[in-house]
Parts: structure tokens; sequence; C-alpha cells
DNA sequence: CCCAAATCTTAAGAAATTCTTACAGCCTTA
DNA sequence: TAAGGCTGTAAGAATTTCTTAAGATTTGGG
């Protein structure tokens, strides 16, 4: 389980670490809201402890950001213990809050409330480098897809796309969903953009695109890969 | 959106459930913590605020049972403030405690933040999960629906029904109730489009739909899932 | 056993969603 | 600069689903 500290105290950060990799998880460090969406992107992370307040992008808009992009578990944490910020920090996405200072055992205790949780609910993130449903096998490193053995070259979109739904494989994703997570939540394309990649998608992995055996639709609802 | 305030203390339950109606939510009260699992057992609850000590059954072992039954977010209310608690009651299975006297703004805060966890985006009258009851399955994750382990494909309306029903599998709905409930509409004309939509359910689920096993009508009231 | 009210059944047209194809703009690469 | 591939858009086709209506059937009370 890898667990990234954010804040630009590296005392804090120092203590953090060392009661955390005391309990087994490691340890990312990072300063700012930058650094810490520089570390979400380049590597798996299973929950942030992050700082309200830091420099260049603070906690607050780090927190809306990443919600953007995958569904990692937040812990806030605030010097200040005022009501109105703990509110805010929830509001805005995170999922629990402390503030400085804080007791250690309590730290532990709401880290693994989060992971209990986190993984109960299954998740958005992409946690494996591999994913694989049936013959469909989606290497994320060498950024590699195969189907029964065979390499499929996927465009950049189609590629963001199938790793969505084959890293959660068995789950459905609305268009608008499929829309937020592959492209910046911006503004709205038209509304068949998404289907014109699904069908694309299909020419390249389905045997007959028309009956497709992993890219699913759920009629009203979206699309899914198959859990195989 | 049903939330079951679990406290001995009266007067603390009334504060809540004023807090709570504002906000929208229904409140339903238990003095403790036997009363409060027959409450979950006889009607759909969606969260519960629990106070640690209570007579007869205390909030932590209540809290356990509740565990073992379903997936419920506990919020957990405590009189002391020490560390030990906290951390027994989220170990034990509570996803968030408060210490009294808290601030009405973050207890709303809390609830949202639980609330949101466990709630799709669709309708907020669900919690992603899967309901049972005998051979029937609805997965609301891959919206996939089985009877005896053989998947049913079902249109989004008929969807939407099955999953009313089953998630509260026992209780009527009246015809009324399906249509505000899945149409999100007041007015209902003199049409039979839900007896329409129960045909075709049944159809799908059922081995003789003029013999329901699952699906059955309650005459002059409504339509029901049997629990099994 | 009959009647009134409620539910069930069927089918067809209407409506909504998804699919398909084609094309133009853009970016990258040679 | 030209070629080739990627992407987003549009429009119509194809498919699936929804609603409505009318008649048949079932239920419960008298």
């Amino acid at each position: 389980m890898n667990i990234l500290v954010c804040d630009d105290d590296r005392e804090i950060v120092e203590a953090i670490r060392i009661y955390l990799e005391n309990e087994g998880y490691t340890v990312l460090k990072a300063s700012d809201g930058l650094e810490a969406l520089q570390i979400i992107e380049s590597q798996p992370v299973h929950l942030i402890i992050m700082d309200i307040m830091m420099p260049h992008m603070d906690g607050l808009r780090a927190t809306i950001k990443i919600r953007e992009e995958a569904s990692i578990p937040v812990i806030m944490l605030s010097a200040k213990a005022e009501d109105t910020d703990k509110i805010m920090g929830l509001n805005m996405g995170a999922d629990d809050y402390m503030t400085k200072p804080f007791n250690p055992l309590e730290l532990i205790a709401r880290v693994k409330s989060q992971l209990r949780r986190y993984t109960t609910l299954g998740s958005l993130e992409f946690r494996d480098s591999v994913y694989q449903t049936g013959g469909l096998v989606i290497d994320d490193e060498s950024k590699q897809v195969t189907v029964d053995g065979e390499e499929v070259r996927l465009t950049p979109v189609q590629y963001k796309i199938l790793r969505l739904l084959t890293a959660n494989a068995g789950r459905v994703f609305s268009i608008d969903q499929i829309y937020a997570k592959v492209w910046q939540e911006d503004a709205y394309g038209a509304d068949n953009t998404v289907a014109v990649h699904i069908r694309r998608i299909r020419e390249k992995i389905e045997i007959n695109p028309k009956e497709p055996k992993y890219l699913k639709v759920v009629w009203g609802i979206g699309y899914k890969v198959e859990k195989l």
C-alpha cells in the first residue's frame, strides 16, 4: 500500500512517514499540490494525506484535481481548528480530516478506516500495471494491448478509454463519466464523441464489432468491459 | 435518504433530527442498540448516527452487529474525547466519529461525506451494492441481474423498477409510488404503464409469469418483491 | 354466483438511444 | 511541404425501448 504524504513542513512529513512505515505502508513524499499530482500520475497511490495550506497549489485545489482524475481517499491535515475549514475540505472531496497537532494512533486508525472502506467499495484507481479480462490484456507500463496474445495498436484516446473500463471491469461507466475521466473535465463535446471512439475500439479488439465480447453497452446507462 | 439516529438522550436526538430534516433527510429514531437493529431490519436505512454509551446494548456492540448484516455507514458519537475510544470505534467498523458536544455544521458535513461514498451518480436513493432475495441478484455496479445464476437483460426502466423493489424487498409499493420513484414525477395518469413494465420484468425473471415467485402483486395496494 | 373494480395481456406506433459512415481540421513525421 | 494518422463533429440509419389503448382476465364483496 502506497501512501502519499503531502505537506510543506518536512518535519511533519518525516514524523508521519515513521508512523506509517511502522505499520508496513510505503510512504511517498510531496511538498506541494503540483508535486502530488505528478506523483499520482507516475505511480500507484492508495491514499493521500494532505495539508490544506501549501505553496504553489494549495491542498484543497489539489484535492479537487485529484478527485477529477482518480478516486483516491484523501485525509486532510489542517493547522487551523476552525469548523469552516473542516467543512470545506469535506465538501470538496476529502474523505476525512485531522487538525494539527494530532495523535499518531489516531492517524493510523483513520488511515486504516479509509483503506478498509476503499478496498471494500472497489476503486477507480489503477492500482496494478497489468489489467486483464478474458483474452484482453493491458500492460500499462509498456502501454501494450493484446487480444488473445495478438498485439493491438490503439490511439491515445482509445487506450485511455479501454484502460479505464478494463481496470474497472464489470463496472458500468456512463458516457458523461467516461468523458470526465478521459478528457479534462472541461467543456462538453458532441454527444456521440464517446460512441465513435467505442466503435473504433471495438473494430480493433472485437472479432465482430456488432456482437462485442468485451466492450459492451448497457442500454440507457453506459458502457463496460465484461469481467471475464 | 433515511438516517437513523441512535442515542438514549432524547434531547440530543431531537436536536440532530432538526438539523438533518433541515437538509432534507428523513430521520428515524432509536434509543438503544436493540431498537436500532429492529429498525434496520424493518426499513431501509442509509446512514446511522450512534452513541457509544447506551443502555441494553451499547453502540460499539450494535455497530458490530450491524456490520455483520448490512454495510451501512456509521458515524459514532462519543461523550468522551479520549483517543482510545475513538480508535476502538473506528476499528470496530464505524466509518467516522464525533465527540459531544459537536458543531451542527460539522455533523452535516460528515453525514454528506459518508453518504457521498455510498451513493451512485444517478439516484441518491441507493447505495452502490448488491441486492439479493432468493435466487434473484442485482449488482448495481455492473447493472447485472441474475436469476439462479443466469444473467437476465433488463431495459433501463425495468431495471429501475426491479432495483427499487428488490432493494426494499418485502415492502409494497403502490403504482403511484413506483411511478414517482422511477420516473421522478408526481403526476400519474390513468394509464397502465407500470403494469406493462411489471409484465415485461416477469417474463424475464419468472419461470411462470402467471405465478410469479419474486415479483408479486398485493391486490388493491401495489407490487413487491418477495423477501426470500 | 354475479358484478364492479383492478389487474393482465397483447400489439403497434412513438420516442429515445445507439450505431455507422463520412469528412474536415489538426498534429506529427518524413 | 506532403503524407498519414488521429480526433471531433454531423447526419442519418438502425436498433431498442416506451407508451398507449383496447379487450381479456382475475379478484373480492355481496
